[in-house]
DNA sequence: GCGACAG
DNA sequence: ATCTTGTCGC
């Protein structure tokens, strides 16, 4: 990756660049018609090598069930820190994107999107680099404030800051806790929780985050390459 | 100033 | 992120 920050000050200056490029739009679940291609991707860490491995997985928008995937592996580059995340994990998750027959519709990331400090969160940064609707979903909250919401199935509090709508705790999973959703880019907020529930299939995380995280922190066996 | 802090 | 056994609830 070229002109890839190497310090938290440079990732500082290169956040504040991408929080000016970073668009909120409709992009509803309707879409769902036009849209070929669902994609998930997560990172984890091949305790063998030391490596990081992303896990890019393209989804049937209908069922739900994997269709494709990609594993790429990369030593970090980046320690982590937190408001960081995405200078660390998004070398090697572009690398497995490109690794798919074809540029997705829409892309499902974990961690933040506008939920961030400086409104660049993971899915918001990969959304600005690859020019495409992308949605952060996390198991934690980073930046803001919401409530817990109730124990429904799809019930959601509203995560703000100063006024400011960030995005969402959504009960994906009753009796289990709340996910944190937030747009990444070219996406709303309600557009995104909406999306989120569609691709909620009995589990705490939608289906792209839940098959990427499966194949991105599976063992690496001896019989693997 | 002090604590909190995605993965 | 990752290390980890049994246990509780649907």
């Amino acid at each position: 990756m070229s002109n890839w920050p190497d310090s938290l000050a440079a990732a500082k200056v290169d956040q504040c660049r991408l929080a000016t490029q970073v668009q909120l739009k409709s992009f509803p679940l309707s879409n769902l018609n036009s849209t070929k291609k669902v994609a998930g991707v997560d990172v984890g860490v091949d305790v063998v090598s030391g490596k990081l491995r992303a896990a890019a997985v393209l989804i049937d928008p209908i069922t739900a069930e994997l269709i494709e995937w990609c594993v790429a592996q990369q030593a970090p580059q980046f320690d982590y820190q937190p408001g960081y995340l995405s200078y660390r994990e998004l070398p090697v998750v572009l690398e497995a994107l490109e690794g798919l027959s074809s540029i997705p519709d829409i892309i499902f990331c974990d961690g933040q999107g506008i939920a961030h400090p400086r409104g660049v969160g993971i899915a918001s940064h990969l959304g600005v680099l690859v020019q495409r609707p992308t949605i952060g979903v996390a198991k934690k909250l980073l930046f803001g404030r919401s409530r817990e919401p109730e124990n429904k199935l799809g019930f959601h509090t509203l995560i703000k800051y100063q006024h400011q709508i960030l995005g969402c705790a959504l009960r994906s999973r009753v009796n289990v806790k709340p996910i944190y959703v937030s747009p990444g880019h070219l996406i709303t907020v309600s557009d995104a929780t909406a999306w989120v529930m569609h691709f909620s299939r009995g589990y705490k995380l939608p289906e792209p985050t839940r098959i990427a995280d499966r194949i991105a922190s599976r063992r690496t066996k001896a019989w693997q390459s």
